[in-house]
DNA sequence: CGGTTATTCAACCGACAGGTTGAGGAGGAG
DNA sequence: CTCCTCCTCAACCTGTCGGTTGAATAACCG
């Protein structure tokens, strides 16, 4: 509850943090068949309802679900948008890892040059020694 | 080694927990640019190298990373494969999201509902099986 | 109105994650 | 051989997480 400016960063641990529980990956995959309230949602699951409010709390906290109001119910939605941030960061660093595999010879070449930080990444974090 | 591997449910629960942790996940970009030893990717933070060490452990449970052998060091390596898992995990949802969303006025009207958006989306009241 | 349904809030609790210190093992360097 | 470096293991502490029960709020139903 100490949310007042509200970073990428912050968020994309949010994201990560909820999709981390099975219980909540499992709601997500309920959500994208269509809308559904809170005790439909808990139905499946020997717990409490109040254990699934958290729950969905936690995916509303993290922006992957809303609710909306209909009478006593609070229908829980899917929301499409943070998944892009997640597949954004995801194949930053994916693509970055396949690239280094493929290009692993061609790599190993040109770290014979003692030049760090400057057109070759990879030789930055080769000649790093003396780093405090 | 444990090849065994019990469920991609599982996997899944640790990746996304390996990435819920912000300094993992400065890790993991750091580890995009170069392999890295434990001192190295330890050295930007304000704790302890045990500490550290623990959170490489759980990136390479995870299957994020992989451990090689230089002397008494042990450089760490970006693993590309666990990224396909997760992005094709969220794809799955985001699109079913997004479908849902820009099929929305079909719904609504298969739905016999006037009243868009907000109003009453209980429809998706019906029984629902176990989904996927 | 009183009663029921749907959901959340509050306080509490066991388990676990992430940090620390302290010790120990593997492998150069002198 | 001895020392020093790099790293991991073990025990311990602490805050957070997921769950529970109990009570409160909101809106419908009769």
């Amino acid at each position: 509850m100490t949310q007042e400016g509200p970073m990428p960063q912050d968020r994309l641990t949010l994201v990560f943090s909820a999709l981390a529980d099975p219980t909540r990956r499992d709601i997500v995959a309920r959500l994208a068949v269509g809308d559904a309230t809170v005790n439909q949602l808990a139905a499946p699951y020997d717990v409490t309802v109040q254990a699934v409010s958290k729950q969905i709390k936690v995916l509303e906290d993290a922006g992957l679900v809303s609710r909306s109001r209909d009478a006593q119910r609070r229908p829980v939605h899917l929301e499409a948008g943070v998944f892009d941030l997640m597949t954004k960061w995801i194949e930053r660093y994916r693509q970055a890892a396949e690239e280094r595999f493929t290009r692993l010879d061609a790599v190993l070449d040109q770290l014979d040059r003692p030049q760090p930080g400057s057109a070759e990444p990879a030789a930055a974090q080769r000649e790093q020694g003396a780093a405090s």
